[in-house]
DNA sequence: TGTACATCAGTGAACGCGCGTTCACTGATGTAC
DNA sequence: TGTACATCAGTGAACGCGCGTTCACTGATGTAC
């Protein structure tokens, strides 16, 4: 679709009814480029050629640079919002759900926990608190339910804060795609789909018993 | 010393030997800058006035904006790996004192795990392999000497990958500093030395032990 | 000891460049009559 | 049905601006004689 060659006749109105191209094709370059680069060292005229298309455009269709970068984040923010609920609908989660789950989407998706990240740390106002916004009512819900759950039903233990519960399982689930090249490179990890399939499995053990043997008790010397 | 306001007379050799003074209050400068900016986003204009030097010093001191750029990133790692010897000598650690000693660190050094990531995310080459190394170097030995050891000791399961291990702790220990922010707006917590502190003792509990109850837990194992 | 001069830390104006944006213009399309 | 015209998606040259860098120059300092 975006591909297509119709060969562009000059000035004046385009001759085939293309819909969106123009548009679309700005908002696809952006994202390639905007999410492994950061915004100031991404250019109108850089975008524009990537997308096969008039820098004016830019103007044009979002208003300016600024205005095609806020159109992305939320076109990002809306995919990812697709993934997630595609991979696993509803909001309820047990541990070992939520574990594979996030896993297996930060594995198909390794721009995202890069994108929150720089967007978190280094960008303000409007589209850091629509980030926050979207962490906020995504995933922390989702995780949240079932940690309460655990604990009210009483398979937790109740001396450990909620919230760091919270806080410990998202940054062991997320570190590895968010190291990524460091961890590639240092431990001679491949970070894969395979590998966040094993490392699901690893932190859903961890976060439910532990690494010592004493507290991992009999239980687990039946299940090789 | 970088403030003191001696009236400089204009053009010409100047009169005090301040030593280094332009040298330095440059690097201090360009580090208070690009550590919350990305690279693009700060001119030598803005270091320099910062710096209360004239721009021209950049190119004269360290060949260029990159070159500043380059040796703020040297004189970062320094600091940083002075701070890490002298909250904890030696390569010697249980998992308790890692978790506090870094969590420590992290609380004192909010900007720390905000550069690394955005180095080895972002950047490319000589930094980022700088980065990367004083990682390989400085953190994965002192951790893995101490999982190898609880393994070997058979205090720790042996159906766990210390390489995996050492990505849950790693992640687990940083994430609530990477993403302060957020967390500080989405959780109400402040992420403070008192807090680094409890979130320690929490990390070291749930690493060890996990958060199931024993009995829940040998439970759930029957039925994986 | 006094003087002439090379050194060099530092100045500030100017350079060319690429940036984001603007704007007069184009011409196929859709519509009114 | 044919024609005149308003619309508007898209063009491309040009704009001013701030960027990183350069360079001729300055003048206090240190040194040689």
């Amino acid at each position: 679709m975006i591909d297509n060659e119709l060969p562009r006749s000059g000035a004046g109105r385009p001759s085939g009814s293309d819909g969106d191209r123009v548009r679309d094709s700005l908002l696809q370059a952006a994202r390639a480029l905007f999410l492994s680069n950061e915004f100031k060292a991404v250019s109108i005229r850089q975008i524009a050629a990537a997308a096969n298309v008039n820098g004016a455009m830019v103007s044009y269709y979002f208003g300016g640079k600024q205005g095609l970068y806020l159109a992305m984040v939320e076109d990002v923010l809306e995919s990812l919002e697709q993934s997630l609920e595609a991979l696993h609908p509803g909001t309820e989660f047990t541990i070992e759900e939520f574990s594979h789950s996030y896993c297996l989407l930060l594995a198909a998706n390794p721009w995202w926990p890069n994108f929150v990240v720089r967007e978190v740390l280094f960008s303000e106002g409007e589209i850091k608190q629509a980030v926050i916004q979207k962490f906020a009512t995504s995933f922390a819900p989702r995780l949240i339910t079932s940690i309460h759950k655990g604990m009210a039903g009483g398979q937790f233990r109740d001396n450990l804060d909620p919230a760091m519960m919270l806080l410990s399982l998202m940054g062991m689930t997320i570190f590895p795609f968010l190291a990524k090249p460091m961890v590639e490179q240092v431990l001679n990890i491949k970070v894969d789909a395979d590998f966040a399939s094993r490392y699901a499995s690893h932190n859903t053990q961890l976060f439910l018993h532990g690494v010592h043997t004493a507290s991992a008790g009999a239980a687990l010397e039946k299940n090789p």
